[in-house]
Order: structure tokens, then C-alpha cells, then sequence
DNA sequence: GGACTCGTACGATAAACCTCGTAGTACGGC
DNA sequence: GCCGTACTACGAGGTTTATCGTACGAGTCC
């Protein structure tokens, strides 16, 4: 049973290998203010966020359905834990990809931000 | 009349401000493989082409598409030159407002064209 | 077990998008 | 003036998208 601190348990999710990443892909998941805010603070923490730690101005099916758009582009990856499912960003794989790609959108966005 | 090379005249065409330019619209506008293809091109070349200069797999109508929306984004800058319209990147305009971003974008492109 | 929270699935709707074809305009060369 | 080239405008078709609402499943806590 190996008993984890949390229910590390429950399904987990289809994600892209990091070779099946698309550019395409990654560029069109965070082309969406929704999303592109969303990915934004996941990088502004560094911790594993849940979904309901994101306040958007949408219900929840929506928000649901951006998660699932940001996972299967590549962008994030999540795991249940429990009952939530915790959002994480896949600099990792992404940096592999496409050098410095992540970093330089989210200094873009971080210039808009304060620009506006 | 300060007669020009060319008839560098005809009606301009819309293009967004340097300071109008959304970073959402710039992804959005990348993310459609037609249109990536295009910019890669035209940063491959480092002169101005025109919209026949292009072979893509698409009618004519299709390709006016994707050049509004590459120009509506602010990704390139097009001018009449008599009949024929050329494509410029705005890369100083992208430049400044977002640094490095366009590079960066180009440099993952190519490298995803290595990689297939 | 029962209630509560977190997130999903499914269906619906309205908007956006990519594609095309045809018809039309602007410019240049004969 | 006439024709060809380069591109546009408009409308249509089919797909995808963003959004919602309601109903459901999995997990936790009492």
C-alpha cells in the first residue's frame, strides 16, 4: 500500500510525451488571455498549484476545460492528489524543446502586464 | 510628383500601432502552421517578399487570410509596390515591446523542423 | 455512512476560424 | 485602350473554440 502523505492516488491524466510537444501547440494553448494568466502564476509560484487556487472569471466546466487544453499542449502537467489535481508547470520539458521559449513569453507578458 | 523607383503608392493598409500590439494576438497569429511557415520564411530571407513569393498548400483567397491576420496582429508590415504587395516582420516593433521573443519563437521553429 | 469539496462529462450555444470559389479592383505592359 | 498579373472582398461551408449549466464520480472528514 505504500502509505504516502496524501492519496497520491486516483487516475492519471494523458499527457504528451516531450517529443510530441508542438510548437503549434504551445503557442495556441497560451495565446488565450485565460490561459496565459493561468500559466502566469503558476510560474510566479513555484509550487504545484491546484485549480481551485486560480480565480478566473469563469465557472468551473470552463476552467476545467483550459486545464485540459494547457495539459494536452504540454504545458502543464497534472496529478491528482486527492481530491484536488495539482498544476505544474512543465518548464522542464518545454526548455528541452525550445530554449528560453517559456521564459521570454512570460517576460512578455510580465511587460504587457505592466504596461497596461 | 517625386517620381519613386517603383509606384510605391496605393492605398496603406491597416496595421496596429507599435504600442496596440497584443502579445495574445502575436501567439494566436504563430500558432497556425500556415502562418509560422510564412514568418519563417521571411525571416529566413532578410528582404521584403511578396505574398506570390510564397508557395503554400492553400488558394490565393486562404493565403490573403493568413497575411491579414499576420498583419492585424502586428507580425508584418505590408506595403503596395504597383500590383505586387510586400511582406516585411516588424521585428523591431516586436523587439522592443516583447524582447527576444521573436527570436526565441523562430529558434524553436527551427529547431522542431530539425527534430521531424 | 453521510455530507461536503473538487473536479469531470456531456450537451448546448454562439462565436471564431480555416478553407474555398467567384467576382472584382488596382497596377503595369503592350 | 486592352489584357494579364497580384491581390481583395464577399459569401459559404465545415470545424474548432469558449462558454455555460446540470448532473455525476472520486476523495476527505465527521
Amino acid at each position: 500500500m505504500t502509505p504516502a502523505a496524501t492519496t497520491t492516488s486516483g487516475r492519471d491524466l494523458p499527457h504528451p510525451e516531450r517529443a510530441e510537444i508542438r510548437l503549434e501547440s504551445v503557442l495556441h494553448a497560451l495565446s488565450d488571455p485565460m490561459r496565459l494568466q493561468i500559466v502566469r502564476e503558476l510560474a510566479a509560484e513555484d509550487r504545484e498549484l491546484s485549480c481551485s487556487d486560480f480565480v478566473l472569471p469563469v465557472t468551473k466546466s470552463t476552467t476545467t476545460h483550459h486545464f485540459r487544453v494547457l495539459r494536452e499542449s504540454g504545458v502543464v502537467r497534472q496529478v491528482y492528489r486527492g481530491t484536488a489535481k495539482l498544476n505544474g508547470l512543465r518548464s522542464d520539458d518545454l526548455d528541452a524543446l525550445f530554449p528560453g521559449l517559456l521564459d521570454r513569453i512570460l517576460a512578455a507578458a510580465d511587460r504587457q502586464a505592466e504596461r497596461a
